[in-house]
Parts: structure tokens; sequence; C-alpha cells
DNA sequence: CGCAGTGATGCCGAAATGGCATCACTCTGC
DNA sequence: GCAGAGTGATGCCATTTCGGCATCACTGCG
């Protein structure tokens, strides 16, 4: 069942947050089942009413003007808060209804996604659930749009419209097949890794910085079988043998269990670990679908992060 | 100069928030200048699209149902954001207009506020200010429901739907005539202070809870010649030497500046402090002037408070 | 040049909004 | 007990607002 969407608002809230997503005014009123003309004349009354224009009109297409921008933030407000108070109201009932937007990065989609969409679907049958999957420089743009409710993603800069709901933290590792002659320490380098075929992340991985400092310091490396920006790449080319690859554990869990691949943390002078967070736009109040899969997430992401560090402290190294 | 509401929402929103407030339909409706029937059926319209009551209609009065109050909510994250887009829209034509409320207790008027107040006044002359003096168990409240921007309170308790933007700390001192028998000590206990006449605060201030444990571990007590809720009434006992009040030292800055009367910190096993707030609604963009006026206390609270740090490290009491 | 796309505008019927009068009801004070 | 003042709900009507259609003026692309 379906829960139809609340009409509570004047349509020029709904039409302006539309033509800022279509970029067009006509293509908005196509996506809104309504005339061109009717969404025209809400956004005119609108820029009369706020005494100044919301969009440059250029014969390239539609741009925000700076108060379009200020605008721009207020109908997301709206609109995501009324989309709470349905969820809200939905819940009273006892439905369980709404839809849950993330947008992520690669590599939980192996493992770690299915499992807490899987738990969501079973909690909440209603529910919806709708994934992207974007580089981490796209992500907070997508969240602070409205477009995403939650954003998964590793070592976002933290921004004052960004709210980080959880932090987890992960050995940063060394991938590599169980026959490789490296494949039976228990920590690593990265300088000695530098003297096999390494697989390299490109500099829009967050894994890039973190390896950067480490990196420059190696002299002689410069065995860079691959560089690539993804990580299901590195991992796939690792299984075949191809090098080293470099990343957390998340999106190898099944090549680790089933002893693929092996995963070596990396010690610098510490351990070398990677932030994953979990964020939503700052300043709101979640529906409860968006809230229980936040909770799911970060029960997932601390019960993993907390399972490395028991795993450091007592010095076992869980698979291999 | 005084700018225009923007009327760019349902007028079901505004009618609702105003029934709400007012507690009744009609006298909403005087207040918003139209007839109580067109704000009657803009309630019910309300109601029949959100599937469910949002008030209850009591014989002696109106009530909000659960779905009301979720709906509450919404309605004051809309109007104040609105508010946000009102101010922000002025701030780009060089306007600096708006309104503050805030919602604070006693002892800050006297001479904290008034200073920021004098400073806002002067970079924001068209910016209106509304002072509450309440009592610290309604500040979150009207902070929560949207009648005050921002709440400065000693000792909230921290909530989910309130945030703090900055918190000091002061000390908590005994406060006495100069020519009190204990006015030349630089520390005192709570111990050293019950054989005097001594001047307590009710428990519905925070400084009751501060002293609360000394008191219980206090034998040979029972001089307290006043126990009062308003630090005011405490400050002019102590100037009348009636005994020895506990304050922080905000409130009697010109008693202090004056000789008038001493202000020693009391230390139990470490320095009792007094956590000063400043508080707004969780998950809230604030307008300018707002956001202005809380730059301006938090510079002045971190000042305060960094004065009373600097002059504790260097074993120095500022003033005797 | 034609063609497809855009935003703006005039016209008209449909829907929503607000004002007035009124009804049914509760509580208060005499 | 009864009158008066308060409440929310409702029917009727004028006004305003909204949306749909057709059209105009303009731009970019072959």
């Amino acid at each position: 069942m379906k829960h139809r969407k609340l009409r509570i608002h004047a349509p020029a809230i709904l039409y302006f947050d539309k033509v800022r997503r279509c970029g067009s005014f006509r293509e908005a009123a196509r996506s809104l089942n309504v005339a061109s003309s009717a969404v025209n004349r809400q956004i005119l009354k609108l820029e009369e009413e706020l005494g100044t224009p919301l969009f440059e009109r250029l014969p390239s297409g539609l741009r925000l003007t700076a108060a379009g921008e200020i605008f721009a933030r207020h109908a997301t407000v709206v609109i995501q808060d009324t989309e709470r108070v349905s969820s809200q109201l939905d819940a009273l009932q006892g439905l369980r209804s709404g839809h849950v937007e993330i947008t992520t990065v690669e590599g939980v989609t192996v493992d770690l996604l299915p499992g807490v969409i899987e738990r969501m679907r079973s909690q909440y049958p209603n529910v919806t659930v709708g994934v992207s999957i974007l580089g981490s420089t796209a992500i907070p743009e997508q969240i602070m749009n409205g477009q995403a409710d939650l954003g998964l993603a590793f070592a976002l800069l933290r921004n004052s419209e960004l709210h980080q709901l959880i932090r987890g933290r992960f050995h940063l590792g060394a991938i590599m097949r169980p026959d490789h002659p490296l494949a039976g320490h228990s920590r690593l380098t990265f300088a000695s890794c530098a003297a096999h075929p390494l697989i390299l992340a490109k500099a829009d991985l967050s894994i890039h910085h973190l390896l950067a400092p480490a990196i420059s310091h190696s002299k002689n490396w410069g065995r860079a079988v691959v560089e690539t920006s993804s990580v299901e790449l590195a991992k796939k080319l690792a299984l075949r043998g191809a090098g080293i690859a470099f990343q957390t554990r998340i999106g190898i869990e099944e090549e680790l269990s089933r002893g693929d691949l092996v995963h070596i943390p990396i010690v610098n002078n510490q351990p070398v670990m990677s932030d994953l967070g979990l964020y939503t736009r700052a300043g709101r109040s979640l529906p409860v679908a968006v809230d229980a899969f936040a909770r799911m997430l970060t029960e997932e992401i601390t019960r993993r992060s907390q399972q490395e560090q028991d795993a450091l402290s007592t010095g076992i190294t869980p698979i291999l």
C-alpha cells in the first residue's frame, strides 16, 4: 500500500523545486502533469512575492540566482519535513511506509548495504529503498540538494551543511592472493609492499590520499601495475594475481571468507585507518523510515568497526 | 523600515500555528484579521488532507492530538525557515532587518544582555529584539514551541530537540559584603560558609542543585536566613549584610566593580562551576539577525568565561 | 531557411478562499 | 433555572486564485 502525497503546501513550493531539478519550466510541468503555464505563473508569482527573480533565464537554460539558492534550501526543508510528517503520521496508525534514498560509494554495495537493506525490508516491508552510486565528491551535493536522505562515504570533508551520524574506522590493508609472497604477514608497511607489483587508487578515491604520504616517502617504487578509481576493478585484479591492492575489508567480504584473498593491515607509524561516515543534511528531523535505516546502518558499521578493533587488540588478524 | 511578511505558504499552515498558540479558532481568527469560519475551514481541510484530527475539541478548549503535535513541529519548521529566507533575502539587498526573540533567566539581564543588545542595536539598527524572563524549566519549551529563537540559561538538561550553541563555565561563588568576616579569603568551602547566616537558592534554580551535595554533607548548618528563587533578591539581601549568598559573577558586575560585594569561589574538592548555555531549536538554520545576535552572545560568554579561567590559573581572584 | 525547443501572456472555466449569518452546544453568573 | 457570552461547525454567496489551451516572441541547430 502506497501512501498518497500530502498536498498541504502551496503548489509554488513544489513547482519551484521541480523546476530547479529539471532545469526547465516545461520539463517540470510534464513531470508534474500540469500545464507549463501553471508552473510559469507560480514561479512568477513567487518571484513577485519575494521581490526578486529566482531564476536567470539564459538562452542556454535556467540558472538559480543568489535568491534562488536561498529559496531552494527552503523548498528542500519544507518538502523533506513534509515527508517526515507523512511518515510519522503513518507510524501513528501502525503503518511503516516511506522511502529511503541513499547515495554511496562502490565498495559498500557488495556486502554491507545488501545486508542492511535485507534487514530493512524484513522489518519495514512497505518501505522502498533507492540507492545511487556516485563518486565521493558528488555525495555531499546530493545530500544538500535533497536528492538523497543519507550519504555513506569514506572520509568526506565535514561541512556545516552536512551532519555526520556516525563514523566507523576501518583498517586500510593490502589485499592479495593467499599465494602471494607477503601473504603470511600479519602487518605490512607500505614500503615492504612497494617491492612488489601494486594496484593503486586514483586521486578521487580516499585511499589515494591515505597512502599518498607513504608513497611519496617510498623511494624505490614505480611498479604500479594499474591505477584505478574502481575498488571493484582493483579487487578483481588482485584476485587474478596482478599485484597488491589497497582497501578496507569492506567490499571483499566474500573473497576473504572463502580464502581467495587476504587482507593485511598497513602500518606505517600507526595503523592506517579509513573513516567511513554516514551523513545527512544538517538540521533535519528524519522520517521514521530513514531514521530506522540509519540506525541499522549505524549498528552494522559499529559492529564491523568494533570487530576490527577487537581483532587488533587481541593481536589476531581475523582471517588468515 | 519594516519588511512585510512573506505570504508564500498555504494559509492553513499559518492558521494552524495561530490556533495552536491561541487555543481557540475564533481567537486566532481575530489575531489574524480573518473570519473565524475561514480559519475553521482551513483546519478542517488540513485534517481531511492528513486523514486525522489535529485538535481534540473539548468543552474546556482545544488540545493537540498526537498527530497535531507532529504537525505543530512542521508548522514551526516552515515558519521559522521562512523567516530565515526573509532575512537572507534582505541581507542580499544590504538590509539588516529582522527580529530576535530570546528567553533567559534573571541574572543575565543586569549586565551581560544589555551590553550585547546595545552592540546589536549599533550594528543592526533595524533589528528588533524581544526578551522574556522565565524560569529555567520553561525555557526549553519556549524554544521548541518556536516562541523564542534563542534560550540562555544555566545547566539546561540536554535534549535532542535542543541544540547548545555554546557553553560557558562560571565559578559559583559566595557573595558577601567586604566587611564580612570571610571576605578576605580567596577560596571558600561551603562548610566554612555554613557557620554564618546563609541566603540559599530554592530548588528551581540551578544553584540549588550545584550546592545540594555540599549542603547535605554539612552537619551543623540550619542558618539559612532566606531561601529564594530570585538571584536579584539574594543579591540585595547580601548587600544589606543579611548573609552569604551563592551565585556566579553574572548579575553582580556593578556591585563587584564598585566594591560593594565580593565574590569568593566555592571549592569543594574542585571548584564548583555553573554552566551557562546558549540554545536554539535543534535542526534549524538561523535567520541572519538571530545568527548575528548568537555570535555576539557567544563572544561575550566566551570572553567572560575565559576571563575567569585566566584569573584562576594565575591564582588571583579578579576583584578583592 | 525550417524546426524544435524555450518562457511569457491572454482568455476562460473550475476550484478554492473568505465573509456573513446562523445553528448547536457549554460554561458562567445571577 | 435562565440569560448571556463564549465556543466550533455549516450553508450561502462574492471574490480571488488556479489550471488548461492557444498563441507569441525568441534561441539554437541543422
